[in-house]
DNA sequence: TAGAAACCCTTGAGTGACTACAGAGTCAAG
DNA sequence: CTTGACTCTGTAGTCACTCAAGGGTTTCTA
């Protein structure tokens, strides 16, 4: 198959399939007399893999070494389960931040009901002190912010999922 | 005073300084004999401004929106609420999507209990089939990684709190 | 007063995980 | 034979910074 179709089964875009290739996510695939990449069923299977993986917010270093264990089945998995409790260490993280976050935003909001004019809002004064309280740790833990390029991930799950 | 006063001051580090100048956050200041940016009392409290919301994980572009209004005093201030519902509301989101993906991370790792050969690992298994339920949706909401650029931030949280 | 240390300058590249685009080639259907 | 869908490579852009090289300036200390 081509690129367009592996991308269909996998829910992936295109871009991001040659990405990976880059990266070494991927084999690099055979070529038809026109130059086009070909793909088998190993790589629709490799490739889901990776999908399901990012849906689950790892990032790509830590899909490469689930990816070598699934290579090397001799091995002893103590580090995929390493690997995935940190993993759930940093949502969990991830999540005890956000639920700070949501509470300072919520104080914030308060302060201005309704509009009137930005001179008296409560939102801006309250911005202009010092409100924030809690120390922030963070080592590994993303914002709260998620642009476009994410957005094919969503896409990604629905294609594959039951 | 000099950048790196400015930095001690507002929390954060001296190339952030220099980055929101070409950015456009921070106006051009004058500059000394030797060449050096000479900073006053207004730029100590826009940049303690801009690093609080950066705090609140706001965006540049949302910040942008804000500082407007901290110079047109006399608007009405219902676009600032807006802003902050909407950001609210992605906070929120992001913590929906990372409760989900909590709950299938600890079910993924109750699949291996302990070590064993790669093999016969109930974790690899499944990530190999499609487990992954919930169609995620996710416009602007980050994930879960965050690395070093963001360290600071911490550190300017500390540097003007209470 | 010399020299070292601490600070500052600009420029350019790097981060993660992609996306988007330009400009060209390939292929199947009508 | 042309249209349109698909593919190719290569490069640049996203976000909010960080880091490093290679230089200049200022301040402290001996």
């Amino acid at each position: 198959m081509k690129i367009g179709e592996l991308a269909r089964l996998a829910g992936t875009n295109v871009e991001t399939i040659r990405y990976y290739e880059r990266d070494g996510l991927l084999p690099v695939p055979a070529r038809s007399e026109g130059n086009y990449r070909i793909y088998g069923e190993t790589h629709v299977q490799r490739l889901s893999f990776i999908r399901r993986c990012r849906s689950l917010d790892m990032t790509l270093d830590e899909i490469r070494v689930l990816l070598h264990f699934k290579e090397s089945p001799q091995e002893n998995c103590a580090d995929v389960n390493r690997l995935l409790d940190r993993h759930i260490g940093h949502v969990a993280q991830r999540m005890q931040e956000l639920q700070e976050l949501e509470r300072q935003l919520k104080d914030l909001r308060e302060r201005c009901g309704e509009a009137r004019e930005a001179a008296h809002c409560g939102i801006l004064d309250g911005l202009s002190q010092a409100i924030v309280p809690g120390g922030e740790t963070a080592s590994h833990v993303q914002g709260t912010h998620r642009h476009a390029a994410n957005r094919s991930l969503a896409k990604g799950n629905q294609g594959n999922q039951v």
